[in-house]
DNA sequence: GTATATACGACAATTTTAATCGTATATAAA
DNA sequence: TTTATATACGATTAAAATTGTCGTATATAC
């Protein structure tokens, strides 16, 4: 409960690694994959939708891999998050309005509450604060 | 990701169900189960569970049922979530020292403080504000 | 040309969560 | 004392979500 994903743990070491690299020169998938004990096909994955997504830029052939494109300090975990994983809350209900308990739910606005908490706290740190 | 489980839904439901019975008389798990739509034995057992983490008080036989036994203004969201799910953190790393990746993971620092983060935010809240 | 990289959809395995079932025990009420 | 209704609890199954694999296509440096 209250756990990120795999993919979301992928994406940020991915993400640090990136970062990390001297120059901003690119990474190959199998490179991070290897040095961090990734999948090498699933982190593979996941960075050609953080590309479409706009994070990061792919550099195609031999020699190529990926490189950060975005300005990480203007995005936030929340929207990262949602990038890659969708909607941020708690329940579903949150944002589907199809809940056949709707009705009878009794808790239905304290977790809305909560739920505002969380996506306020992750709407507060940026991606830089976490890969740098 | 980032949800919380059915188990955890059904017990604030059934908890604020209590909180709002006249004179705290007892509910029982099919008067629960059925306004809201919960599987009964499955709601049974989440309850019992509750009695015997001592946040609810259990009365056998015809005419029994259960009433909130805590005080539920001393109790925070983060100690209910534990008691019901375990520890809570957004990576099981947080807890476990076994992770293989340990040494080459690029991110624990980074995640600690975001666990940090939601823990407080969680231990700032009481039951009580959520089912009353 | 060839080797190595990204691109992407289909599929399979695994893990976690959710729900069900069976049986035992307690007790209020007829 | 019998019966109906409640809690207690472990075993098992079902369903859903997550995680990982595979095959094939395309781009490009050398």
């Amino acid at each position: 409960m209250l756990k990120i994903t795999r993919k979301v743990e992928y994406a940020l070491i991915a993400l640090r690694h990136m970062q990390q690299s001297p120059n901003n020169s690119v990474s190959s998938a199998s490179q991070i994959a290897s040095k961090y004990g990734i999948p090498q096909h699933l982190l593979a994955k996941i960075l050609q939708q953080m590309t479409r997504d706009g994070l990061i830029q792919a550099v195609k052939g031999p020699t190529g891999g990926y490189k950060i494109k975005a300005d990480l300090k203007k995005i936030s975990l929340k929207d990262f998050f949602e990038k890659l994983e969708g909607p941020l809350g708690l329940m579903d209900c949150y944002f589907n309005t199809d809940c056949l308990q709707m009705k009878a739910c009794n808790i239905l606005s304290p977790i809305q509450k909560i739920n505002q908490n969380m996506r306020d706290m992750f709407s507060k740190t940026t991606l830089l604060e976490i890969t740098q």
